[in-house]
DNA sequence: GGTCGCTCAATTTTT
DNA sequence: TTGAGCGACC
């Protein structure tokens, strides 16, 4: 960069004011380049980063907002920016922090959801709820919503909650609470959605509770209909920023535009290109709309991408150019060209999995064009979550150490929402669905038909459901062992309760500790006694065993202490080993018992961050995330969407089918809107790679079983040619794919369809240009193959000769090809197998018992 | 109340 | 193929 191109670009984008007071030294504008710090330094009023890939966003939108504090334009506390996700908003804490040298004080940064928990909290009444209202996650709401459908006797197999919650939750981002439902809708869930969303909305207000679509509604309503409300938050923030700006849904544009009125000065921050939420109400539009939304509104752009090599920028460009209605950007960057992106197709998905894990391995070892690479420099991108299969299989099975990402959330999971159950149900006994959800859990035998009497008995009485079942017991209204083990559960929650509201409590704490005292005068008093017993005594057994229960009430005295005086981790502790939630996955016998144990560990442990049971409650179901960090490389499997926001050196996206990538679901249900979602898609994927993108498909795939011919993903012709390198396809099946994949037995159902299937995959013009560019090699001419493992033991001898190995083992000749690797891999028993696609010659094959 | 076996469905996912 | 969910049975 010359100086003076970005002297010009600098004048052209600041005013005098500023540019006067930037001329001071200000450190956060050092290492920017000219577009960001045009981005930083934009005049007041409403602003449009549009940030493409890699090109240092959230660099400038954190500098903006120390610009802005340095400069003195705003207070901390005056600053509203708003995330998404709550690693982006910690992400962005850390850097205003390191900027700045404190992180304290910016109270209004956080994800759209946190910041209208604080918001709501402090106007619930507004919509008739109380400040201490509980947030329900998707499962809780799915619960009511069954309860719902099921006291409305409709058949929930043809009308799943599931919908209901879908469409509700689609309601809820478009901004439209029950009333605003417009009359298209009304067919919605065999016409009842409307009718039942209003249901819906009264009982969670009865329940004094909230989902997630209601923390934005319900913020909007009041801002809606309490314009002195709005005016004090409109006057508070001085400065709003927004990032990733093209994912906002309706409700959340609502809210910014009503925030943003007054000052007008909203910064927002993004990348229509990288628009990939549609499906969960995302509009694009607003990201396009926005120099209508906020006339005169200052758009700066941000080309420089600093991630990847042009031959992958100029791959990722081409591909999202086939889009309309884009804002239009053109990447550029400095760094050298290195490798062009690579372009791969296989026989089917498992050819390709192995493939990859070979590519992986030779990587890591470093190869002629590369210097090694560690596993963690390594991401498979896939469009499907159910691709991550076949790789997770193969690299189990050569053993290389992999990692998922964006498996179900730490809180999501079935344990840790047991566990926060009975923190709820500590922390306010009223709490029915977190009753609902332990009662039996671990089995308590009360199944259905004690828990309705539980529920008809609260009803009657008009309390909650540990209230009711309070009243069964009393009134000798359940029988049998059941009867028993729901009085020590009622009294256990009794006792949690009791440890949550007496936190602190100095006179119960007195109490105890004059307890405590009378146990360690008996101690000493039985300690005595047993010294002055004879060796040989009878009574000496019956002291000792005293000094030990007196030892372990001493203990359980001190804890409870302990926790009198605000340890809410050992109170969590208690309560898990006394509801018998610890024990019941101890005994568990099932695989995923030790993990789960773990988990619960883990969830202790975060407890220690928060002051109290209940500061964590109120944060859990916004904050948690699963973020054990391993210390071991591991190559990283997730999907598109999940790898949104990360970036790494080598990437690798499989899959490039029709109907799958582009998904075929997307393209029906929304057409050419779908195909460019996709398509933003692919743009994500490319754009996540630094130094090497591999891109691949397979001509046969396993679906559910089912095997399925695909035709080549239409955006590979989109790849610009002289970006592309086309690899030959692997060893044994250089240039002969179909012939070959024929003859190997491969490929299932009709022979015939299969075929013709086959056929229009290799007219395609994707698959017909990388057949003509790939020279045809000799190929074996193998009878049988399959991918099969073997006992090591059980060879007797081995050969290797011109690319063609030789394994003798009891019961013929295994014949593989070079490429096709010999792994070494242990099964269940951890006895060492060899593994390996192997070839049989015809007159063996009946030997073989596999 | 727990377990077994049948049927049915099956993108993407944050808060 | 896998998994969840449900009904029948012990």
């Amino acid at each position: 960069m010359s100086g003076d191109s970005e002297s010009d670009a600098f004048e052209a984008a600041v005013p005098l004011s500023q540019r006067a007071m930037a001329a001071r030294p200000a450190p956060y504008l050092d290492d920017l380049n000219p577009e960001q710090r045009a981005a930083v330094l934009a005049p007041d009023g409403p602003v449009l980063m549009l940030a493409g890939a890699g090109t240092g966003k959230t660099k400038a939108l954190t500098a903006r907002i120390v610009h802005l504090l340095t400069t003195g334009k705003a207070r901390p506390n005056e600053i509203l920016a708003v995330t998404f996700t709550n690693k982006a908003a910690r992400e962005m804490k850390d850097r205003v922090g390191r900027m700045l040298g404190q992180v304290e004080g910016m109270p209004w940064m956080g994800t759209f959801h946190s910041i209208s928990v604080k918001i709501l909290r402090r106007h619930a009444e507004l919509v008739g709820l109380k400040s201490n209202f509980t947030i329900l996650d998707t499962d809780d709401q799915i619960r009511l919503l069954k309860q719902l459908i099921v006291a409305e006797n409709i058949d929930e197999k043809r009308w799943p909650a599931r919908l209901l919650a879908g469409l509700i939750d689609s309601w809820k981002n478009r901004a439209w609470t029950p009333a605003k439902v417009p009359s298209s809708e009304a067919s919605a869930y065999n016409n009842r959605g409307t009718e039942l969303y209003q249901m819906y909305q009264d009982r969670l207000r009865a329940l004094n509770a909230t989902d997630f679509g209601d923390l934005l509604l319900h913020v909007v309503t009041i801002f809606q209909t309490h314009p002195d409300v709005l005016a004090q938050y409109q006057r508070w923030f001085r400065y709003i920023l927004v990032d990733e700006y093209q994912d906002t849904n309706v409700a959340q544009y609502l809210w910014l535009r009503l925030l943003a009125q007054a000052h007008r000065n909203i910064c927002c921050v993004g990348d229509d290109d990288q628009s990939i939420y549609g499906w969960r109400g995302a509009e694009v539009g607003n990201i396009l709309r926005f120099e209508k939304d906020f006339p005169g509104a200052h758009v700066v752009r941000l080309e420089q991408n600093y991630r990847s090599t042009p031959h992958i920028l100029a791959a990722a460009s081409a591909v999202i150019a086939a889009n309309k209605g884009r804002l239009g950007k053109t990447l550029w960057t400095e760094r050298e060209a290195g490798e062009k992106v690579r372009l791969i197709g296989h026989w089917d998905g498992e050819e390709e999995a192995r493939w990859i894990g070979d590519e992986l391995e030779a990587l890591q070892r470093g190869t002629r064009a590369m210097d090694p690479h560690s596993l963690d420099d390594m991401a498979i991108l896939v469009r499907a979550s159910h691709q991550m299969r076949a790789f997770e299989d193969r690299f189990l099975t050569i053993g290389l150490p992999y990692r998922v990402i964006g498996g179900p959330r730490f809180y999501e999971r079935l344990e840790i929402r047991d566990a926060m159950a009975y923190f709820r149900l500590a922390v306010s006994p009223a709490d029915d669905l977190a009753f609902e959800r332990v009662v039996n859990t671990p089995k308590r035998g009360l199944g259905d038909t004690a828990q309705q009497n539980i529920q008809r008995r609260a009803r009657a009485a008009g309390v909650s459901l540990l209230g009711g079942a309070r009243e069964l017991l009393a009134q000798g209204g359940i029988g049998g062992k059941g009867a028993n083990q729901l009085r020590t559960f009622v009294t256990s929650c009794d006792a949690w309760h009791y440890f949550v509201a007496n936190r602190g409590n100095e006179l119960e704490i007195k109490r105890y500790a004059d307890q405590l005292f009378v146990l360690r005068e008996e101690r000493s008093r039985l300690l005595r006694e047993l010294e002055l017993l004879d060796e040989n005594d009878e009574a000496r057994e019956s002291v000792e065993r005293e000094i030990v229960i007196c030892g372990a009430r001493i203990g359980r005295c001190e804890r409870d202490i302990a926790i009198l005086d605000g340890n809410h981790v050992l109170l969590a502790e208690q309560i898990l080993e006394e509801s018998g939630y610890t024990a019941m996955w101890q005994a568990d016998k099932t695989p995923e018992a030790p993990g789960r144990l773990e988990n619960l560990k883990e969830l202790v442990k975060a407890l220690e961050q928060f002051e109290n049971l209940q500061g964590f409650l109120e944060h859990v179901s916004l904050i948690m995330e699963n973020e054990s960090e391993e210390a071991a490389e591991k190559v990283s499997i997730m999907t598109l969407h999940a790898a949104k926001g990360l970036e790494f050196p080598v990437v690798f996206l499989p899959g490039w089918e029709d109907g799958l990538f582009p998904s075929q679901r997307s393209m029906d249900e929304s057409g050419l809107k779908g195909v460019e979602e996709e398509r933003r898609l692919a743009y994500v994927g490319i754009t996540r790679a630094e130094a090497l993108c591999t891109i691949s498909f397979a001509a046969n795939r396993r679906v559910y079983g089912q095997w399925q011919s695909a035709l080549p993903s239409r955006f590979i012709d989109e790849l610009p040619e002289a970006h592309v390198e086309v690899l030959t396809p692997p060893g044994l099946y250089g240039g002969g794919y179909g012939a070959a994949g024929m003859q190997a037995g491969f490929g299932g159902g009709s022979g015939i369809e299969q075929r013709a299937a086959s056929a229009d995959a290799y007219n395609s013009p994707g698959w017909k240009r990388m057949t003509e560019r790939a020279p045809t090699r000799p190929m074996a001419q193998p009878r049988e193959a399959r991918n099969s493992v073997i006992d090591l033991d059980a060879i007797s001898s081995f050969t290797l000769d011109d690319r063609v190995f030789h394994a003798k083992f009891g019961y013929g000749t295994v014949v593989g090809i070079e490429g096709d690797k010999l792994d070494v891999a242990f099964d269940k028993a951890g006895v060492k197998k060899l593994v390996a696609r192997f070839v049989l010659p015809a007159h063996q094959a009946d030997d073989v018992p596999f």
